[in-house]
DNA sequence: CGATTGACGTACG
DNA sequence: TCGTACGCCAATC
């Protein structure tokens, strides 16, 4: 059996796991995968998301830090800050505010 | 086919 | 604590 893009596909599954209101890393989705240094894959994952046929929610990913580093990648960059403020997450300075506090983490879909 | 880049993160000084 | 270097692996030039 091929490998698929297993990698890819997980990246997807688990952003699409990503509760509303929630947001998380590339790195955290990286290491829940097993390759916690291979967090650039999981941004051109989201580069590749586009090809997919079901959507993702790539403005729930951000970076460690909580900065919307990919803002720049969507049709308008401004509706990445909308959707999340939609979801009753605060945007300052194109960084989530109390990001600890809206960081979903994805070894919670273990129900761990 | 080789070199560079890229939605990041960790390690080291 | 802050700044720089390196790793990761695929896609693009």
């Amino acid at each position: 059996m091929p490998k698929n893009n297993d990698f890819f596909k997980q990246v997807y599954q688990v952003v699409r796991l990503v509760p509303k209101g929630r947001v998380t890393t590339y790195g955290a989705i990286g290491k829940y995968l097993g390759s916690a240094k291979s967090a650039r894959m999981v941004g051109w994952a989201m580069n590749n998301a586009h090809s997919q046929a079901l959507k993702v929610p790539a403005h729930r990913v951000v970076n460690r830090i909580g900065i919307l580093t990919g803002k720049h990648h969507f049709s308008i960059q401004n509706t990445m800050i909308e959707l999340l403020e939609e979801e009753g997450i605060i945007i300052k300075n194109d960084q989530v505010v109390d990001f600890k506090n809206h960081f979903w983490d994805p070894y919670e879909h273990l129900n761990l």
